[in-house]
Order: C-alpha cells, then structure tokens, then sequence
DNA sequence: GTGGGGATTTACT
DNA sequence: GTAAATCCCCACA
C-alpha cells in the first residue's frame, strides 16, 4: 500500500497552517502523489535531478517549475524512498495578508492563495525553497469543517484518481477544471 | 545538442 | 469560453 501513507496525510494537513515568507496560509486543498508507481507524479520515471527531494525523507518542501511562468510546492509524506508527496493546491491567508496582496496585486483576497501557481506567488516560494525542511513551517491545527475527496487537477494521466482532498464548501478551494489537450504546433 | 510536453494563470470576447 | 504566455526538464541521438 504505497498510497497508503500519503492519502492518510492528507486529510490531516487539511485545516493545518503553513508558514512561508512572511505569510501564513491555513490549507484547504491538497492533492496526493503516491510514489513512482502513479503515472501522474513527476517521480514515474525514477529519481531525477529534479525530483530527487521527492524521493529523500518526508517533511521536506519539493518546488517544481511549471507552463514556463508558475511554481508549485509540495510536501513529501512518505518515508525516503518512496517519493509519495502532498500538491498544496489552495488556502486561505490567514497572516501576512498585506505582504500577500503585494505579491498577487489586482487580486481579491479570497484568490490569493487559490490555486498552486497563485498560493505560491503569495508566499514567495521559488526554486530556492526546493528541498526545504518544513519542520518549523507547518503546523498541524484543529480542521473546521468536513474533506471531500475528488479527481485531481490538471493531469492528463491518471487524473482519474481521487486523491485531492479539499475542506468541503471552503470558499478558497480552487475549481475543478479538466485538463485541456493541448494543440500539437505541427500543424 | 535538440525537441516536445507540462500537477497553471490571466486577459480578452 | 477560448487563447496565449513561457521556462525547465527529460528522453533520445
């Protein structure tokens, strides 16, 4: 059960705070990646440069840079050698609004940390964070409200699975929008 | 050394 | 709702 570890954890990061930047965020939508054997996860094809935090121990921070403009921030769960990490895809700043808003400007205060490029612009996070110890970032917390569990967001394998876990009815859970099929630029 | 794809967001219609 | 923006990473030769 190499899902097991990661799907477990998700719901408890749910409701938790993570601090990054000068920002707080409290967590209301996370997505699961168990290992190299889903073909969803970065880690599919065997420890690379890039995934090597994914596969060393849990409580790290693993940063990867997407659609040539966005970060996204991940929490390895599962124990080294698994590569089983958490997407924080969404959450409500709940301190450090102002140093927020000055990251994210034009957006209202409910999408400032609404979706995983976004709730990492708002914190600040970028490459350099890749691989950070999150020991002193995260902080589990008392969760108001029930977990819904869903398809996940933005893959086009394996987006099927229900492993994104969000605070069911939170006004900051990002929408559920299906993976476009992108034009091939042969034509 | 080169080519193709990606765990997204934003602006415009 | 649809289209565009844009760097990095990985696989192959």
């Amino acid at each position: 059960m190499l899902a097991g570890p990661v799907l477990d954890a998700a719901p408890r990061l749910l409701g938790a705070t993570f601090t990054h930047g000068g920002v707080t965020v409290r967590l209301t939508e996370v997505e699961a990646y168990a290992g190299a054997e889903d073909p969803g996860s970065h880690a599919h094809r065997g420890m690379t440069q890039r995934t090597a935090v994914m596969f060393g121990p849990p409580g790290r921070l693993y940063v990867y840079f997407t659609y040539g403009m966005h970060f996204c921030c991940n929490v390895v769960c599962g124990p080294e050698g698994e590569a089983s990490a958490l997407l924080l895809r969404a959450g409500e700043v709940v301190d450090g609004v102002e140093l927020a808003r000055s990251r994210r400007p034009g957006s209202s205060d409910r999408d400032l940390a609404r979706g995983p490029g976004r709730l990492c612009k708002a914190m600040g996070i970028e490459r350099s964070d890749n691989g950070l110890d999150l020991a002193e970032h995260l902080q589990l917390a008392p969760r108001a409200g029930d977990v819904s569990a869903g398809p996940r967001v933005g893959l086009r394998l394996a987006a099927e699975r229900p492993w994104r876990f969000w605070v069911t009815g939170d006004p900051t859970v990002s929408r559920y929008v299906a993976a476009k099929p992108r034009p091939t630029r042969s034509g």
